[in-house]
DNA sequence: GCGACAG
DNA sequence: ATCTTGTCGC
């Protein structure tokens, strides 16, 4: 895995800033109607290796019905605000192992609950194209609003997300990626159950099964 | 300057 | 994220 730079780091800040100051210019967003099949991706490490893991996720049986995985090497150390150095280019070749249909990509880390707006499920969306929904067990920025069961979170007074109570007491961030408004993020977590989303919890024990497989 | 900090 | 068994508690 190569160490970090400093030039390195500061010049992929630039790049998500500049890339924020021109997706900001028109938001888009799509009505997501059609959601019987959902992708997830998440990322796994044994050592120096990274397991990347793409399922696709039929809603309706409530199981995966494709799941593909990858092994490589670990690209980048985790850097709070670049994750997607380290987990974007082995999610995206898993996803795109994928070989069924799917109008939702759902990842393991923030979208705009980001510094720079520009979370890894942002990044992932633009990339392929397609809509993406952040899904995070911890907060990055942001404070969150009042709420029973689910609430807001915002950055300098904007609402960027929302905190959702898990059935166990604990924490999940929702936050958009691509191609979705932060006021869909609600209705679609609804949609997904109203709890961690099956799907991600799915792709995290493979993808940790299967790196805990790999040789040493 | 000090602390916080997705996975 | 990962290294790790049993254990306290609902």
């Amino acid at each position: 895995m190569s160490s970090r730079s400093e030039v390195l780091e500061e010049f992929f800040i630039s790049l998500q800033e500049a890339m924020w100051r021109i997706l900001s210019r028109s938001w888009e967003s799509v009505e997501l109607r059609d959601l019987r099949r959902i992708a997830a991706a998440d990322v796994a490490y044994r050592g120096d290796l990274a397991l990347a893991v793409a399922i696709c996720w039929d809603l309706e049986r409530g199981e995966p019905v494709e799941e593909k995985w990858l092994a490589c090497e670990a690209l980048y150390p985790y850097v709070p605000g670049l994750l997607f150095l380290r987990e974007a280019p082995p999610m995206l070749r898993a996803v795109k192992l994928l070989e069924h249909e799917w109008s939702l990509l759902l990842v393991n880390g923030h979208g705009l609950l980001h510094p720079r707006r520009m979370g890894l499920a942002v990044i992932l969306g633009l990339v392929l194209g397609k809509p993406a929904l952040g899904v995070a067990k911890s907060l990055l920025v942001g404070v969150e609003g009042p709420g029973e069961d689910w609430g807001p979170v915002e950055v300098s007074g904007e609402i960027l997300g929302y905190w959702f109570k898990t059935r166990s007491g604990g924490k999940f961030y929702v936050s958009p990626g691509y191609l979705l408004t932060v006021d869909q993020v609600p209705e679609l977590v609804r949609i997904l159950g109203s709890r961690y989303p099956e799907p991600l919890a799915y792709a995290d024990k493979l993808s940790k099964r299967l790196a805990r497989s790999l040789s040493p």
